[in-house]
RNA sequence: GCCCCCAUCGUCUAGUCUGGUCUAGGACACAGGCCUUUCAAGCCUGGUACAUGGGUUCGAAUCCCGUUGGGGGCACCA
């Protein structure tokens, strides 16, 4: 799934558990023999020891240090043990064995270096009572391994940090390059997490967002081309060419779907018509609005509505609500909606009946021949085109917001839209009788 | 509690390193207007910000220190 959400917005990578490279095996559990033979090497070294202290007890000495005000930090119990105190068959993990004095520095390219006391460092378990890694020794050896050079995160993982740096020291080994990106924060101003407000990136597309736009805004959360650059919109070649991990700010930012909305409708009106009708059909399916394949029948109202909305959609999902009338039956219209403002019931009905007969008559049924013949109807009736307009559409679609009215006639067909009209009449009738009585 | 990071409009940010050109620029959102068959889109206009106190300096949004505020971390999780 992961794999996937990265192939939608774009990313790619030369190597991997699933299309395999140089580096491999990539699955934690296939490498539990380097982890086991490098912890064990770490003890040989010094710089690592065996634990046997039971969870129970690491939770009570927790407890008493929080009582006392204190860090909460293994108490080495076990640290000064004999090397073959505890048996390598006996249940225990490995833990580091942090120097009691001096400091260790994360060197972060962007904020330069961040200096930790040693004595406020916990001895990290390295290898679990199960044979697994913790994530601090899984990682280092791996990204030493694999050739990792560069390690951007989050900023929570900054004091954790020293513990891998230390590792490197242990090893001997060259630590990469770090830099630790601001967090990016919800409408409350709480970090983002899985349990707080993240969304994954599968959601995004089922919410509606081109993979482009998702792309090209996560770009913007916190980074900036800067220089007086004012370009917000990027292509995806522009955002590489530019991007500059030195440029990105530094306080976390408050993840807006306000502007993410906004950036998206300006990629979806920049799309081919075409390539927007593609985009917009599984939507179409999903609602249940058309069938797949589409039928040529229907790919041709499709093709009359995409130019009709385009400009009115921030997500693609939008467009179900704003076509439902086009392809699902509506509710008869309340006579109120029927009526424009200072026109009479009486008005109303003789506007519908004209506009039927107007219809009936048309010869080709499209939009561009409706329109002169309704504007030159309504100069007739002595009413404002608008008000016509206005009827035709709660007529037709029972909104009083729809996409170009004419457009969506065309969709209609003459069939439905001349049904629908004779609906709206009988509903004008019905409450002219009911008000006379 | 202890440790770490951060601090310009409501939000995202430019400007900070290399003090003066910043009566602080842009975008989103918001308000008003234009256009208009509704809604959008587009165009125009408007309001709103350098957290605070002290230094350094001829001069500070920009450099230093304190305070306050916000965020993060303190597992046999990642």
């Amino acid at each position: 799934m992961i794999f996937d959400s990265l192939r939608w917005l774009g990313m790619d990578w030369d190597e991997g558990p699933d299309i395999g490279g140089p580096c491999g095996p990539y699955t934690q559990s296939e490498r539990l023999d380097i982890y086991r033979q490098k912890a064990a090497e770490l003890i040989d070294k010094g710089w690592a020891y065996r634990c046997n202290c039971t969870p129970e007890r690491l939770d009570q000495v927790r407890d008493e240090q929080r009582a006392r005000g204190e860090t909460p930090k293994y108490d080495g119990h076990c640290r000064n043990l004999t090397p073959d105190a505890i048996a390598p068959d006996e249940p225990h993990v490995i833990r580091l064995k942090v120097p009691q004095e001096g400091t260790t520095i994360v060197h972060d390219s962007l904020r330069g270096d961040i200096v930790f006391d040693n004595t406020l460092l916990d001895d990290q378990i390295l290898l679990k009572s199960d044979g697994f890694p913790t994530y601090h020794l899984a990682v280092v050896i791996d990204d030493h391994l694999m050739g990792i050079t560069h390690v951007l995160r989050g900023d929570d993982w900054i004091s954790s940090t020293p513990k891998r740096v230390l590792l490197y020291r242990a090893f001997g080994w060259q630590p990469p390059v770090y830099a630790h990106v601001p967090l990016v924060l919800g409408a409350d101003g709480k970090k983002l997490g899985k349990r707080h407000g993240a969304i994954s990136i599968a959601e995004f597309r089922r919410m509606g967002y081109l993979p482009e736009a998702v792309f090209n805004f996560l770009a913007l959360v916190g980074w900036s081309p800067g220089e007086g650059e004012e370009q917000e919109v990027f292509t995806r070649e522009e955002l590489i060419q530019k991007f500059d991990i030195e440029r990105i700010n530094l306080a976390p930012a408050v993840f807006s779907y306000e502007k993410l909305d906004w950036m998206n409708g300006v990629y979806i009106r920049n799309l081919s018509r075409e390539a927007l009708l593609q985009h917009l059909i599984p939507f179409w399916v999903e609602a249940g609005f058309i069938p797949y394949p589409v039928p040529a029948g229907i790919l041709r109202v499709l093709e009359i509505m995409v130019p009709l909305v385009q400009e009115r959609l921030k997500h693609l999902t939008d467009v179900v609500e704003l076509t439902d009338f086009i392809f699902t039956d509506i509710a008869t219209p309340s006579p109120e909606d029927l009526i424009p403002k200072k026109t009479t019931p009486e008005q109303s009905l003789e506007i519908v009946r004209a506009i039927v007969k107007e219809l009936a008559k048309l010869v080709s049924w499209d939009a561009e021949s409706m329109e002169p013949a309704l504007r030159e109807m309504a100069a007739e009736l002595n009413v404002k085109a608008g008000q016509v307009f206005n009827i035709i559409r709660v007529a037709t679609s029972n909104k009083r917001v729809a996409p170009p009215l004419f457009g969506c006639l065309e969709a209609l067909g003459r069939e439905t839209t001349l049904k629908r009209l004779g609906q709206a009449e009988d509903v004008l009738v019905s409450h002219i009788a009911q008000q006379g009585s």
